[in-house]
DNA sequence: TTTTATTGATTGACGAGTTAATAAAAATCC
DNA sequence: GGATTTTTATTAACTCGTCAATCAATAAAA
């Protein structure tokens, strides 16, 4: 009984599967046939619909990333001023959404598979450019150094999200305080009134 | 032809062959039988030596932290002021051993497999306390919150090398350099006199 | 009748860990 | 000092399991 128009419904729930299905291992060794089977099909659909596993989880990465540039979006949309437009990054960085298990061993997986499949590093390498082509544009008018304050920014921001995500000592907000912080101290503290 | 005394061999060229062996293929999808074989000897005699996979995996884990451990206290030996010190730690991070392809693979690796694995995590939250209790040290006479400034120092190190590691746009002098300038500004631009 | 949806069954491959066996050095005993 | 027992080293062969991907078949809509 094939209802047409099932292929958007199927690829779409896939995609879901495979996040929540890498959120409860917590790694990559999830296979097709678990992800199918939570999607509520067989592995052999969900290998016609997507041709076999790395555009599966390809599919699920990008995804991911569209969910963090929506967020982004939104707070920049209500941020009026430069530093409010850096602080609305930092804070879509540090968002709930980007701490739930599964988007946590998304971006770990997204990490450790850079390095050797191409998709992988190029969807990581947009997100890069993106977070700094954005600290960009906001800290223009702070500081006379943009792009190394851009770059300063970014990493600090990776490298706090990856201790409070891996870490036991430390927490989201935690992370979220120290990384306003730096943006302070970067851009100066005579410009730190939003 | 037992030859006597192998055991601490044996161990050690698996350390290496595992290590190899990832960079070679730049995840953890490596099979005992490679590391084996690399090693110059039979599955089942890497079993016998280390009881698993995940033992031989976290062996070469400590192996990699033990000699970050040398790197940094070479450096500090030869560190006379705590600016110095802090420049010293710094530089350990962004030493060309630190991006051998082999080790960049084996990072990636730990950050992915922490999530799951306890002794892999235990592994991690040892280089991050160590990381941390160091930069605090030098950093006590510099500020009056060195505990902030090493959380952020420590995070940024981390971010930069994620990215040099893994971005083609950056490379590790640059990030060095980034995180050079980086203390110098939390440390305040009055002290930067080594 | 062609296209879209769907799956049970199968294929082919690989891999972790075990076993049973061989061999030689070292330790123990007479 | 020679015989034996134990310990250490070593691997070929095997078990048992998994899994990605394919195929052949079924069914209904266009």
């Amino acid at each position: 009984m094939p209802k047409l128009g099932m292929e958007p419904i199927r690829r779409s729930a896939l995609v879901t599967a495979t996040i929540e299905e890498i959120g409860a291992a917590g790694h990559l060794g999830v296979t097709v046939g678990q992800i199918a089977k939570r999607a509520g099909m067989s592995t052999a659909l969900a290998h016609h619909y997507f041709g076999g596993k790395d555009q599966i989880f390809l599919a699920a990465m990008r995804h991911i990333l569209r969910e963090f540039g929506q967020e982004a979006l939104v707070r920049l949309r209500d941020a009026r001023t430069p530093y409010a437009r850096a602080e609305a990054i930092v804070g879509a960085c540090f968002a709930p959404s980007c701490f739930a298990p599964a988007t946590i061993s998304a971006w770990m997986t997204l990490y450790a598979r850079a390095q050797t499949n191409d998709g992988t590093a190029r969807l990581l390498r947009l997100y890069q450019l993106r977070l700094h082509s954005n600290l960009t544009h906001a800290l223009r008018p702070l500081t006379d150094t943009p792009d190394v304050a851009a770059t300063t920014m970014a990493s600090l921001i990776d490298g706090l999200y990856l201790r409070a995500a891996l870490a036991r000592t430390s927490d989201a907000n935690h992370a979220h305080q120290t990384a306003l912080n730096a943006l302070k101290t970067i851009v100066g503290p005579k410009n730190d009134q939003a």
